[in-house]
DNA sequence: TTTAATTGGTTAAACGTTTAACCAATATTT
DNA sequence: AAATATTGGTTAAACGTTTAACCAATTAAA
């Protein structure tokens, strides 16, 4: 009900008998307008309840002040955290995000970027789909001009900006943590070799491995899914072998968590039998029995750099985009899944 | 790089020698316009590289095509999952949707809305915030002509559309089923009396006990954030009693999980000292030790059924909304943690 | 053969802003 | 007192579509 009409700055420059233009500078805070007609402008738009047509100064100025973000999915908590993060920043500076996933698919991931660049964002913030492996739907969006920040999953073929952790350093981390705790046949149940963080988290396994000079056993490398329904898999078939690990480091939560299920099923003591880390820091993590050993990627960091490099495009508007990374070193968050000789921390 | 300006329907025409209306009727398929210009024009837009300016003509027909999701946090399954069955519905006729989040928080839902509202949405489908009391700022929405859909977390004194399951009759179905495993000291470990939902359930836990003539005890029943955190301090509170319950229902499955921990810590046993039940079927649920007894809230029903109501008001555009519930039966998914006498299901 | 209907368009206005270019009135400088 | 600068606006065009109203040419009906 009520006035269905909406009131437009033409309405508020009728009743103080001015110019529409001269209303538009007002509420823009133009300085060629005295503070006497801002005053009454802003008071007969609270009145009018005046809500500007964002489509309209769109249109007109060719900014949307709309940013899109694309995940692989939402209910992760690092991919949930970092859009957060993301939002504080972009909406400090007058700026709101438009959130769509991908569910690691990539026909999905091609509809949400016709999505986003129908909708005219100013600039789009992604993290790419396991599936994905083309890149030319990326490309669209260079190609409109519009800024493209990658986080966490990215590509260097794309030749845009990129944020993220250390993912050959993290696999390290975790090797050297590992030995610390006289593992000597550490596995590693890793995501598709594809994917680039996936495939930086086994080199880094593998070069561990042969910095402590460990045999690198390829029964002891997988390449998985991640779901928990495939980590329980992936544990099964670990477990099948003749010589088991003494160590499993997994390249997910989710999945860590399915091989931990299979561990316990079986009365595997954790971890003096088998010691098991995953990556990730979900917050069942360190809820479950025995908590998890994880790494924490940073999604307060990773939001904020990510959601800061496009604002610096924008400020400086030169769309010369290259590959340009930025690096943030992970943390091992140790737990009792892998501590046997109760380090403290 | 390449040609900056993007192509409009004018270039198209100019190409053709025709007028940019008859363009946009041969895109948009008016019968007035000949089949051999319509393939003329698909061709040159084609060539083109033709995308249309979703600002013009949303600006120009009033209609964004856009649909707004409002949800408390994306990171649980059932949102994500909605979310995602939205989608699913919405795409096919057209619509994009655009998902924020008010992580439980008021001022942040505002924002929401304010941010839907000035991108001109053509309908909103929300879930309210934890914290949300004061209702004015979803009768923005209202004001502003656009459909509102409410799911979950909805309140009556909207006064418009609402899906969800019925909280009411799963708590009784959740207390048949403890009372069936000889459990005689039900507690509840509630979320916010002050949210719709979870008021529903904690007077459907209450009548539940009547029909069953057993005792109300005060001190099981109280009231929570629902968080893991919280979950972990209530059930606490509860071991601490003289005369401890011998079931536990939570009103949400993070809380169900600290409530485990507590449990598992102290050596109580599930189910037989003590059954626990949560609510919202996470997938963690069927994934901790023992598998937790849950709820299904039927994320695909209600986010096809959402957005399926807000598809109907566009329909027949009359935005005459009432109160009209769609409810949903709620199904109780029985596992070990309350499965004392070993059911088969 | 005249009239009416259909086909395949065209023209021009409109959606609500923003912004470059302009201008009159006043204030400041020389 | 004349020249210049500043203040506080106004006008009009533009952004890329959509759409109502119009029209010429062809086809069909009477």
């Amino acid at each position: 009900m009520a006035n269905k009409k909406k009131t437009t700055i033409k309405d508020i420059a009728n009743v103080l008998n001015i110019s529409a233009a001269a209303v538009s500078k007002a509420l823009h805070n133009n300085p060629r307008i005295s503070d006497k007609t801002k005053k009454a402008v802003l008071q007969v738009a609270e009145n009018l309840n005046y809500q500007p047509n964002h489509l309209a100064s769109a249109l007109r100025s060719g900014k949307s002040k709309l940013v899109g973000v694309i995940v692989p999915k939402t209910n992760s908590n690092f991919f949930s955290a970092t859009i957060h993060n993301i939002e504080e920043v972009l909406n400090e500076e007058g700026y709101n995000v438009i959130i769509t996933q991908s569910n690691e698919s990539y026909k999905k991931e091609c509809a949400n970027i016709n999505t986003l660049l129908f909708t005219q964002v100013d600039g789009i913030i992604a993290s790419m789909a396991n599936e994905t492996t083309d890149l030319s739907h990326f490309q669209k969006i260079k190609d409109a001009g519009i800024p493209l920040i990658t986080f966490d999953r990215g590509e260097n073929d794309l030749n845009v900006d990129y944020i993220g952790i250390d993912d050959y350093e993290s696999s390290h981390k975790i090797v050297n943590h590992l030995v610390a705790q006289d593992c000597k046949r550490i596995a590693h149940i890793g995501g598709f070799k594809r994917t680039r963080i996936y495939n930086n988290r086994i080199k880094g396994y593998i070069d561990a491995l042969k910095k402590h000079n460990l045999p690198l056993d390829n029964e002891l490398l997988i390449e998985s899914s991640l779901t928990t329904e495939d980590g329980r898999e992936k544990m099964q078939k670990l477990l099948n072998l003749k010589q088991r690990p003494d160590a499993v480091y997994v390249a997910g939560d989710y999945a860590a968590l399915g091989a931990l299920q299979v561990l316990k099923e079986q009365n595997i003591k954790i971890p003096e039998e088998i010691a098991l880390v995953g990556f990730g820091d979900e917050p069942f993590s360190k809820m479950v029995t025995p908590p998890i050993t994880s790494v924490n990627q940073h999604s307060y960091k990773i939001g904020r750099m990510a959601a800061k490099t496009f604002l610096d495009y924008i400020e400086k508007d030169t769309f010369k985009q290259s590959l340009k990374k930025q690096i943030l070193e992970a943390k091992l968050i140790v737990r009792e899944s892998s501590n046997k000789k109760n380090d403290l921390e």
